[in-house]
DNA sequence: ACATTTTAGTTGACCAATCCACCTTTTTGC
DNA sequence: GCAAAAAGGTGGATTGGTCAACTAAAATGT
């Protein structure tokens, strides 16, 4: 869905006024413009960021630890791993406690394209917030709490 | 090497405190329920569900107009109304006025799918709705139209 | 009137996301 | 102890979304 600016808000459909949609929409405009800054500025996905964000704060951890934390899709993060290994951004090596478990750790090379994305990705966190006030964006983040668990509960007792 | 000792504690940002993580996680929980509501309740896909919202209120339109009302991608709109033509949810008529435009209707049995379907996507969003208080929903969409437009006036100013 | 530019729609290629089946190792319940 | 279940991880298949190139028709400018 690409949802590039609407040309006459005024006919637009109830479709706009559906939740649902609005997410979509929203995420559609993040994840484009996400993607074509951490591609220009370091050359990596945005998957690979979010694994570069997650380490960045858990420090060494498995993957099963990241998906714990994110809810991130285990075998894309997989597949995701692999490649930045292959690409020399991590290393993994089996728990020696757990040989089914893997520890991955970010190389230096990695850490060089996650600060060379830190600040754009900053800067535009800090616009988004910009946007909203400090009680909006708080009113923000306790609906996503609340829409996230109404579909959970919807999941359970389906 | 680890990742974490190199940074200043209190620049991180956790993926879940996030604005953008937290609708890209939204939408995939809200796109994976929706999609399973529709297949099983009238065996529909979420952009198929898509287009007959627009062309019930909309009536017989052309594919170009949904586009514009919704923002849709256009090669996917026209790769979901083929396959709905093919399945008999969709007629499609060349304009008189316009060789290049394509008039799109409903059939019998597009409009019959679309109310099976549509009890449980109007069930799904009042319960949205619910886990949010009223005053809060408000807040959720100016949030939305904030964070769209915060998006784009970014992308023009790049 | 006619060359240029826009608009409508289609298609192919590509990447991201999801699902599911599977293998291996560990944990659990008897 | 040991069979069964659960957890960690991988890979294949399918679908969804995006981009760019292309054909054809209509609108535009001079």
């Amino acid at each position: 869905m690409t949802f590039k600016a609407l040309e006459d808000p005024a006919l637009t459909m109830p479709l706009n006024q559906m939740v649902t949609f609005r997410v979509s929409r929203l995420h559609a405009k993040i994840i484009t413009q996400g993607s074509k800054m951490l591609m220009e500025s370091a050359g990596i996905s945005l998957m690979q960021w979010r694994v570069l964000v997650t380490l960045e704060t858990s420090g060494r951890v498995t993957p099963a630890e990241i998906v714990r934390r994110t809810g991130l899709d285990k075998s894309q993060l997989s597949r995701t791993i692999k490649g930045m290994v292959a690409d020399g951004l991590l290393t993994s090596e089996t728990s020696e406690s757990d040989q089914r478990a893997h520890l991955i750790d970010v190389t230096a090379k990695g850490i060089d394209l996650f600060q060379k994305a830190r600040p754009h990705m900053r800067r535009r966190q800090q616009m988004l917030i910009d946007a909203l006030g400090d009680p909006e964006l708080e009113t923000l983040f306790s609906a996503f709490d609340k829409l996230e668990r109404a579909i959970d509960e919807m999941e359970e007792t389906a």
